[in-house]
DNA sequence: CGGCAAGTGTAGACGTGGCTACACTTTCCG
DNA sequence: CGGAAAGTGTAGCCACGTCTACACTTGCCG
């Protein structure tokens, strides 16, 4: 059963914790994104369509109508038949929540010397694997060295 | 149809681009862990049974077995009906990858000030999401900073 | 004001990545 | 050397996230 102690990889319980928690970072990592960008589509147009929000994922509507039906069954938006998109009090707090931190990620990647663009890029991924923790040391670091 | 431009967001194919790349990456995620543990395994102990796999991953040796069938159709693994598993030169190659990016993404992390355990757990995630760009960028800034 | 284009919704398919349950093979030790 | 424990494999279930196809509603404009 190979008790050998393995010298150089972490421990079988902390590797396992850690894997898990990715996981679940990326099983929420859709509804973030969709949070986020409902919020900024009412701010900027005063509505969010399904066929908007499918263009700007690039995802066919129905599949954004699915998602937000999802959204729907765990409290963060609201609709009612072709009516557009709304968000609940907390899909708004998750969806500010959301855009400090992906301005926070951008910000750190242009400071360390990442091209505009591919900040804005993997920040897209990257954001939703950043911890409370990561994200107060991004702060603190941006604002020592900014 | 909304054609008013609107200010402070990207482009909708710019935007549709990013996520389309974001979704990508995500896909590959799975088989990109599987890989680096898989040589890990095989490195410091000589062989990676599927049950050791599924218990550094937390996940059940079902599971495990499911997904080292698709690294097989995928020509990055190779096993034989309770033999272990071992990785292909193409699986080999995609590993060394893998773990020389998860070990920059942790030192890019710890450079600025993120706590040891966060980093690590955060980098599992975020890993996976850093392109070339952003890791040429981490190298150089760890090369004038460290 | 009527009709058509655009938008919306629903149904059904598919692949992935989880799980449990159960059957079979290997290994190891008494 | 035989049997129990450990490991392996398979089947079948489920939720998610994607798609295409088709039907229905809205809303605009001629
Ligand atoms: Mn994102
Ligand atoms: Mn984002
Ligand atoms: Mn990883
Ligand atoms: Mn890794």
């Amino acid at each position: 059963m190979s008790r050998v102690p393995i010298p150089d990889l972490p421990t079988e319980p902390t590797q396992a914790r850690r894997f898990g928690k990715a996981r679940t970072a990326q099983s929420t990592a859709l509804a973030e994104d969709y949070a986020e960008l409902i919020a900024d589509l009412l701010a900027s147009s005063g509505e969010a369509r399904p066929t908007d929000i499918a263009r700007r994922l690039g995802v066919s509507h129905a599949t954004a109508i699915k998602t937000i039906a999802r959204l729907k069954r765990e409290g963060l938006a609201t609709s009612r038949p072709y009516r557009g998109v709304f968000l609940t009090p907390e899909g708004e707090a998750l969806a500010a929540r959301v855009k400090s931190r992906h301005r926070l990620v951008v910000d750190l990647l242009r400071a360390v010397g990442v091209p505009a663009e591919a900040a804005e890029q993997d920040a897209e991924g990257i954001e939703h694997h950043v911890s409370d923790l990561t994200l107060a040391a991004f702060s603190r670091y941006l604002a020592k060295a900014g």
